[in-house]
DNA sequence: ACTCGGTGAGAACGGTCGTTCTCCGACTGG
DNA sequence: CCAGTCGGAGAACGACCGTTCTCACCGAGT
């Protein structure tokens, strides 16, 4: 296994275990007892656990933000590109490990002591405010709306976390719907 | 100090300090220290740390709640009732120490370890939901509006205290204006 | 005055964590 | 075949945590 590999193992590992448990909960051995990596070749290639913690984030807020793309630009039409961020939503919370938005958590669990690891999350969703703006620039309807789709789907996520249902998905989804009709003629 | 003091001392103690800084972070000397309670005291009135997390929290859900009642049936009308949630988020979103939902917080801290704290959290956020749905009968509106106010407001919190700004309650009051003159006619 | 239940301050205990060190076996180049 | 480097397994270390224990002290009842 060269360094290549054995990061990639870390990586998915560390990934898997703090989405399940929380950052916190997850010592460096459960790590290393799911990846298979020894505990020196993990420092080799992270100095600390916080530094694993960021590259971890930082990866997910690359596939995150690949998969919201493809769902997207997968749909014909500017007002389905929007609304498929929900739809994408809905197939994501319906997953059965599904535990919330990695970003909330960690930001939840660590912002307060981490400005690091509170950095990459503004950071994520800030990537994600940006997408949604250009999806509601290219329906060419008014930019605040924006924000408000970031606001319906950072609530989506949180609420199907607590109440354990997919449901939060399409109720965003609706209310997107009727905010993408009131702005075009109001 | 009498055990009622005793106790009120501890629960505001732990109360600021796991908002502050999360639960797991913050240990029992920490709370001695800011309550001045004795830590032999502490385990006569809860008998560990996960009593106390959890009478904090239920504190927390009968104060809050209290405080949105208030908040919205001191406004005339239905609309602006449900309205005055939004209102609500926005004031407490400009107190200089706020950092996010605590039952949030919590529920990514720990709803994965602890089930008494993920279902008081889920208890919150239902009673919550009841509210809004009782708002929104009042104001003849349909049903399904209550879920997508729920959405609005969890995603304010997480928006908010991610970006560091108030904005996102505007933002979820705007779009929670337009769904409520949506669906009247809808 | 004298017990005595209960208190506070803080040490102690067992466990876990992040990180480092030790030791040993395995591979490499000659 | 061998010296030397590397990596793995796991012990070791120091720190901290939740919880309990020790012990000296205080106030109430007799």
């Amino acid at each position: 296994m060269d360094h290549t590999a054995a990061e990639v193992r870390l990586l998915d590992a560390a990934d898997e275990l703090f989405y399940e448990r929380g950052i916190q909960a997850i010592g460096m051995d459960a790590i290393r007892q799911r990846s298979g990596v020894s505990l020196k070749r993990t420092y080799q290639l992270f100095p600390s656990k916080e530094h694993l913690v960021e590259a971890v984030l930082r990866r997910r807020d690359a596939a995150v933000r690949a998969e919201i793309s493809a769902y997207t630009s997968a749909r014909a039409t500017p007002n389905e590109r929007v609304l498929a961020v929900f739809d994408y939503l809905y197939d994501w919370f319906s997953q059965p490990d599904f535990r919330g938005c990695a970003f909330i958590n960690s930001f939840a669990e660590l912002g307060g002591a981490s400005a690091n690891v509170a950095e990459i999350v503004r950071a994520h969703k800030q990537a994600v405010a940006d997408h949604l703006a250009a999806l509601v620039a290219a329906a060419d309807r008014p930019a605040p709306l924006a924000a408000q789709l970031l606001v319906l789907a950072n609530g989506a996520m949180v609420t199907a976390a607590i109440v354990g249902s997919p449901e939060p998905a399409r109720d965003a989804r609706a209310a997107a719907q009727l905010l993408l009709e009131a702005k075009v003629t109001g």
